[in-house]
DNA sequence: ACTATTAATCGTAATATTGCAATATACAAA
DNA sequence: TTTGTATATTGCAATATTACGATTAATAGT
């Protein structure tokens, strides 16, 4: 089927779910740490600095924006993109939640 | 053509997306906080636990098996799984890398 | 107005993912 | 050896994702 039954599992699974989606890909990855290095507002290098067509970049920009990490704002003809870091707070505090889980027994039973 | 082009990327960003898709989707999420919270091998309540059929189910733990991040061991007719702690480390440390950056100027020119 | 530049959108092809029914496999107990 | 139980595999349908060429939209400069 191809879609995730998502009404099954709670909002918190699948908050975890869909900010892990937007890092499942390593352009979104890249594209992220471009905007991080860069440390501004990014303004039309992102298709010259990653390696895909720029339709191909375009959709993975609105990928992110439409979760929100991102914030693009029109320049003249340009548009300058860069990290929204108030929502990627809120995402580090939800997938951290996720990760940072703890056995309490140190396991290996397997 | 939904495959991505990894060869244009570099191992770390390859390694974060990766494991980024394996929390990709919210089954496979909550096998593991399921794992997590039992803190011990899990034999065989997964199914009941998560509502999504049998063969479902054993497609995630392969996927989740495959990446290292669980470990699974058959006892009897029933297979017991748990966490692979030294991987989830491992994993955990890429991720931080990439989820952890920081602006060093505090952004906001959007 | 015309042209160049930049980015978004549309359309489409190739491939991946999700989910499950049906079946197979593996082992334990009777 | 048959029967039951638990998990894996196969096959398939529905949908999603990735990528890009072609086009469109929007603005700047001439």
């Amino acid at each position: 089927m191809g879609l995730a039954k998502t009404e099954i599992f709670s909002d918190q699974q699948n908050a975890i779910a869909s900010f892990s989606k937007a890092f499942g890909h390593p352009a979104r990855v890249a594209i992220l740490q471009h905007l991080f290095k860069l440390d501004t507002c990014v303004c039309g290098d992102l298709v010259s600095e990653i390696g895909l067509a720029q339709p191909t970049i375009s959709q993975h920009l609105k990928e992110l924006k439409l979760l929100g990490l991102i914030k693009g704002n029109v320049e003249g003809t340009s548009v300058c993109y860069c990290i929204n870091i108030e929502k990627w707070q809120e995402m580090k505090e939800i997938l951290n939640s996720f990760l940072n889980q703890d056995l309490t027994s140190q396991g290996d039973c397997c």
